[in-house]
DNA sequence: TCTTATTGACCATCTTTGACTATTATATAG
DNA sequence: CTATATAATAGTCAAAGATGGTCAATAAGA
């Protein structure tokens, strides 16, 4: 049962296998997925954001299109800097989640290293009503272990 | 006579059976055994815990899914339980250091991973006078962050 | 009684859709 | 040739739908 959305990312991404880039008709892969055109819009803006490691273009009116663009990397000083100023003081699951995906599929980190990342921001690991550091960091390593721990049979698997 | 938490938890060992993990849909299985969907997330929290050698994943929302995977790791498992209890709910920074440098010695976890894990844990990372849970998070990541790009320059170098 | 099990009300998250809006190309009128 | 109307696209946003989670009250067993 393969959902919508990530059948479209998946047949998206298969179109970008060769080129960096690829053009849409936002209406025919609607009605080739037999869903709502905006449902287009949906997955550009959950699995083709910025944070992971993609841009958006398009025009509307007659011969509209997308067009979604994969980032090359640049020098990765430059990028650790984009990214520490994208975080700020304050950055939500999700962001930190695209991030980390970007990372794995520029081979920055292997896919251990991204789970362990994804733990150690993860609501569960932080969403604690903590008062006291120890406990919160209590929280967090013990997701750390669970995820080392874990690992051992999981790398093959395909990451979420 | 069997009771219904009995049923379900063998219900989902049988499925286990043969894969390290299963996919499940929470209401699927709820309404197979005629109980409430919660009774399913009690039998996991009781018997499927990381105590008894599983963790726990799920999705919400469309496609949603509950993923219970073994964590069945050459007889790690028993040092894991360990660590969990040593640890508890309060652990300063010295004794996380101190297992993760153990992790290490044993190949446990790479030089890399053991560095992410530090950086997860450090008083840098978490000693901060945080209330919302996103400011706390991004200072937990740009640790993370830092760490994976210093990393991965000093291999470069060496590549190099 | 004390522990374990069960349920249900309420909450959180992720997906899908549709009504309404915005932009661009092309046809048409003047 | 220009201005305007129309058609062809795409975007936005809020509501509805589809799951799963939490917690406290209650029930059942030991």
């Amino acid at each position: 049962m393969a959902q919508l959305s990530d059948s479209i990312e998946q047949f998206i991404k298969e179109l970008m296998r060769e080129d960096a880039h690829v053009d849409l008709r936002r209406n025919e892969l609607a009605q080739h997925f037999g869903c709502a055109p905006s449902q287009i819009n949906y997955v550009l803006a959950t699995r083709f954001s910025v944070d992971h490691g993609y841009i958006i273009e398009s025009r509307r009116g007659g011969g509209g299109y997308v067009r979604i663009v994969r980032i090359e990397s640049h020098g990765e000083t430059n990028l650790l800097d984009m990214l520490l100023n994208r975080i700020g003081n304050s950055v939500d699951e999700d962001t930190c989640f695209a991030i980390i995906s970007n990372l794995l599929e520029h081979n920055l980190v292997t896919a251990r290293e991204a789970a362990l990342m994804r733990a150690a921001v993860s609501r569960n690991a932080l969403a604690l009503p903590v008062s006291a550091k120890d406990v919160l960091r209590a929280a967090v390593f013990r997701n750390l272990l669970i995820q080392v721990f874990r690992n051992h049979e999981e790398e093959e698997r395909d990451d979420v």
